[in-house]
DNA sequence: CTTTGCTTGTGAAATCAATCACAAACGAAC
DNA sequence: GTTCGTTTGTGATTGATTTCACAAGCAAAG
């Protein structure tokens, strides 16, 4: 089944799936149904059962899904039947803290760069990688074959960060500096804003007890 | 005027036109029109509109909005014209890059108090706090009357945290350990997954060229 | 005071996403 | 091989969000 236009939720609920195929699996289940997945993900057995039909039809009817083959198709769904290759720019505090975070490693995502434009940084040994200046970012990422970026760099260079980046051939950027970034329609942006996260919770704090 | 439901994506627009507003602001810009607005906020002049018109009628037609008036009436609604006191549980490297950054003490968020359950970590000191133990959560966030948590621990401590949190009295919590929280509905509650959003980029990168 | 050029505020329309509801399919039991 | 209980896959429906399009309002110019 070909996929037409999967809505960006969409995507983000089969991460959950596969989280909580993984729990399953650990647990020794072999087959979960549209239901078990809903219960544990959050979310309707309905909204399940769509979300899994617009790439194929992987359950069995009366049965509901096979746990393990299910994790493998979502797995490969979501592009990580394969390694990828990760420029992380900015090494500051945010940015060890994601370069040293084992999850990433865990899931596919191994960092096999890391930038910076402080004399003090480069140089510095993290892990098995030294921190490079950005002047050489362009030779890095092609001889690393770096395919994704994160910034994390103050707000102010996270522009001209993400031009060297895509001129450098990277299409998929996870942006960090609380500034919107204006980038080419073919290059996949993601936002991470910190800021607005905790101002939705002040919106959400100071609206509950009507108005 | 009254809102009868806004949208969480509208409230994270109302804190993009925020920071919007700020550089129009500091350029010295007295109005913009929500054509200005929507360029620099990448979004259309009719949701500008529609998003501000829930909360009122700030513009006068033909001119369009006073910007030092608008970003006073913005600030309000998101409920930024205090201060917040917010309580961060995990001091691991993650929890440290969001202590030492400042962009949050400039929105009005401050932290004042971290914990954490190592007692490695137990009695640093943090800039002018001490870590604290997870035992003393509840006497601390009475005594500091914290009103927000931010989780930033291993995913099997957060379930136990968030109702240790609650517990206390806490309503609004951002979580960026990588599981579900089962919280009452009262509860706010935002998620920050790095992985998904590492996820979401290899799924764009590797359906984008027709499946 | 009237015209002109803009820009807001907002119902109506269109698009997009979530939910419903049910026929079809399967295994197990007998 | 028929019945029963269960669960999928999906067209139809509902609901939410975004965009459209235009009347109403304002300032400036003449």
């Amino acid at each position: 089944m070909r996929p037409t236009k999967i809505s960006e939720s969409a995507v983000r609920r089969l991460s959950l799936y596969l989280r909580v195929l993984d729990a399953f699996e650990l647990a020794g289940k072999t087959t979960v149904s549209s239901g078990d997945l809903a219960e544990l993900g959050g979310m309707t057995p309905a909204q399940v059962r769509k979300d899994l039909s617009h790439f194929g039809s992987f359950g069995k009817r009366g049965l509901g899904y096979p746990v393990s083959e299910l994790r493998e198709r979502v797995t490969e769904i979501l592009g990580l039947g394969r390694r990828w290759r990760v420029g992380l720019v900015g090494a500051g505090k945010l940015g060890a803290a994601l370069f040293f975070y084992d999850g990433f490693r865990g899931q596919g995502f191994d960092v096999v760069g890391v930038f910076d434009n402080d004399p003090d940084k480069i140089g510095q040994r993290w892990g098995r990688l030294v921190v490079e200046d950005i002047e050489s970012m362009d030779r890095v990422i092609h001889a690393a074959r770096i395919e994704m970026g994160i910034i994390v760099t103050p707000a102010a260079s996270a522009q001209p960060i993400a031009d060297l980046l895509i001129a450098a051939g990277v299409e998929a950027i996870l942006n960090f500096a609380p500034t919107r970034l204006r980038v080419r329609p073919e290059i996949t942006l993601r936002n991470v804003n910190l800021e607005i996260e905790l101002e939705s919770l002040a919106f959400a704090l100071t609206h509950e007890n009507g108005v």
